[in-house]
DNA sequence: ACAGACCGCGCC
DNA sequence: AAAGGGCGCGGTCTGT
């Protein structure tokens, strides 16, 4: 059973309607208004844990949270629209759904744009709570577009799958939610420690802490004494110019190549000049409040279908920091961390039997260079990475080829991603995410024959493929895009499976989540803090979810994702 | 003074 | 040796 839940625009309290819904979406009862909408939802969640409709969790779930109920499943209107204007070659703009209000009400559908900050047409995000329409039920329109999404979910080409990610990206909504609230325990302290130890101390109002400003110096009696400011490129240029050296980037590979005793000091400079302003104490003052980092994360806020966030930089914390993220007393961190997770995807999405063979063993690197490159790992690993990014020369090229040789399938599945991309056309991951139609608007994609239909009329499609296609720089760092696009993406919805697993093993360990509690997600890697007597069931509940993610997506894989939880009190030694 | 482009690098 | 995907962020630089 689904019920709706929307909350009263008043943004006052939790006034709002319920609705039951059938199988299909359609009225099962009348709406029920409700003074406090979370208690009644509470009664319904302990007796019949229904599916949850929202119309946007990122924005709904928060209350619900905060006064004290957990719900088990949703379905996130603003997310699925995204999804399924995705996949019908709309370029979509995440986590508006604007269309979807326009289409149900027989109005002009926006196309490939942005909703306007406010038309005068309401959208189904502002109905959800906000400001509201004479005549228009905020239930109805979202009970609608509910319908609608279900018939669509139904039309795409495989169901069942579509109907997953759908249900994965909206419990990943309910995990960020609850992530946000629960915050990355994070020790002041250490961090200070840390800081204080790298940079030599703490100075006040933009000055050089003293390890920077030696630094400073050293670099500047390596370049003869110009002052030079390390941390201008076009400084750095200049002074390289001056010593003989000319170059056209200041990138650390490039600068190391010159031999120059100034780029030691120069690179050591840079990296903890950006330690500092990215993740020092004005970041702390920032964003750590009551021993606990709080990033916004944004599920599926890039295009692939990975998690982005914003402010704090979450996904970008320095390896060196992360022993500041310490379990409270009487706690634990439980690290999971997806090994190989992107090669292990595309031997199980490409079918590749002989890659998938590979896939099996713990070292998919390895038995990849077993096979196929006397043992030469390093190789294998290249020229892998290389396939999946689209690099083509250098020491990739001749492991390339021999992956081509060996591993027909894997390969293929890369290649005709890229060539679909590069003629303009559209791919789709293995659950149905589709990439978004190139930057300038052709009438419509391409879409590779093996991922279903195009999206428009196929009519269109030469004109589309000639416009975009050929030979281009732009051409062929979007079939880059695209070969990469489907592999990202297949690896961001079997981890998005997993999150949604784990999360209901850790509701019954823990209903109310205080003693289990994911606190931390990064594209392969989560952490969950929890209590010490439940670290072994936490662990048990990661590999289990871990087992029911790859069931799901590729049942019967010969391929293993493993997804290694280990018990520490600390981030740092979580690896 | 402010906005936006560009750069370089942290993470995956 | 040679250089490939996705981000967010803070810095500089340029244009207004």
């Amino acid at each position: 059973m689904a019920v709706l839940a929307v909350f009263d625009g008043d943004g006052d309290g939790n006034g709002g309607s319920l609705q039951r819904l059938d199988e299909r979406g359609h009225l099962a009862a009348g709406p029920e208004p409700h003074a406090d909408l979370v208690v009644a939802m509470g009664a319904i969640e302990a007796a019949q844990h229904p599916r949850w409709v929202f119309p946007d969790a990122m924005a709904d779930y928060p209350a619900v949270l905060h006064a004290g109920l957990r719900v088990r499943r949703c379905h996130d209107l603003a997310l699925s629209e995204t999804l399924l204007q995705g996949y019908d070659g709309h370029a979509g703009s995440p986590r508006r759904v604007a269309a979807a209000y326009a289409r149900l009400h027989g109005l002009p559908v926006p196309e490939d744009r942005p909703v306007p900050a406010r038309t005068s047409q309401p959208t189904l995000f502002d109905l959800g709570r906000g400001d509201t329409t004479a005549g228009v039920d905020p239930i109805d329109v979202a009970r609608g577009v509910y319908a609608e999404q279900l018939r669509r979910i139904a039309a795409t080409e495989r169901p069942p799958a579509f109907g997953l990610l759908v249900a994965a990206e909206s419990a990943s909504a309910l995990v960020a939610v609850e992530m946000s609230k629960a915050g990355l325990p994070w020790r002041a302290d250490i961090h200070d420690e840390i800081l204080q130890d790298l940079l030599g101390g703490r100075v006040m109002h933009g000055a050089r802490p003293p390890r920077l400003a030696a630094l400073a110096d050293e670099i500047t009696a390596a370049f003869q004494g110009i002052t030079i400011n390390p941390d201008s490129p076009a400084s750095v240029l200049a002074a390289f110019s001056r010593a003989g050296i000319v170059l056209d980037s200041t990138y650390s590979w490039v600068l190391r190549q010159t031999g120059h005793p100034g780029v030691a000091p120069l690179l050591a400079y840079r990296e903890l000049s950006r330690i500092l302003s990215a993740h020092g104490w004005t970041w702390r003052a920032e964003w750590v409040h009551g021993g606990r980092f709080r990033p916004e994360y944004i599920p599926a806020g890039v295009v692939s279908g990975r998690w982005a966030t914003r402010g704090g930089g979450a996904l970008q914390i320095p390896r060196r920091l992360r022993a500041a993220v310490v379990a409270d007393p009487g706690h634990v961190l439980v690290v999971a961390d997806a090994g190989q997770l992107e090669p292990r995807v595309l031997a199980a999405m490409s079918g590749d039997a002989a890659m998938a063979r590979a896939a099996g063993e713990e070292d998919l690197y390895a038995a990849l260079a077993a096979e196929a490159f006397g043992g030469d790992r390093a190789k294998a690993k290249v020229g892998l990475l290389g396939a999946m990014y689209g690099q083509t020369g250098g020491q990739a090229a001749a492991p390339l080829a021999t992956l081509r040789r060996r591993y027909p399938r894997a390969l293929d599945l890369l290649e005709r991603a890229a060539r679909t991309g590069e003629s303009g056309g559209l791919v789709r991951t293995h659950l149905g995410r589709t990439c978004p139609p190139p930057s300038t608007p052709t009438r419509g994609g391409v879409l590779d024959e093996s991922g279903g239909d195009p999206p428009e009329a196929p009519a269109d499609s030469t004109s589309g493929a000639s416009q975009q296609g050929g030979t281009g720089a732009r051409a062929r760092a979007r079939g880059r895009f695209t070969r990469n696009f489907v592999v990202q993406g297949t690896a961001a919805e079997w981890a998005a499976a997993v999150l949604a697993a784990l999360r209901l093993h850790l509701m019954d360990l823990d209903p109310g989540g205080a003693a289990a509690q994911l606190v931390f997600f990064q594209h392969d890697e989560l952490v969950v803090h929890a209590a010490r007597e439940l670290a072994d069931a936490v662990v048990e509940a990661i590999l289990q979810a871990a087992q029911e993610a790859s069931d799901l997506l590729f049942p019967g894989t010969a391929v293993r994702f493993l997804l290694r939880p280990v018990i520490a009190d600390s981030w740092a030694k979580g690896h």
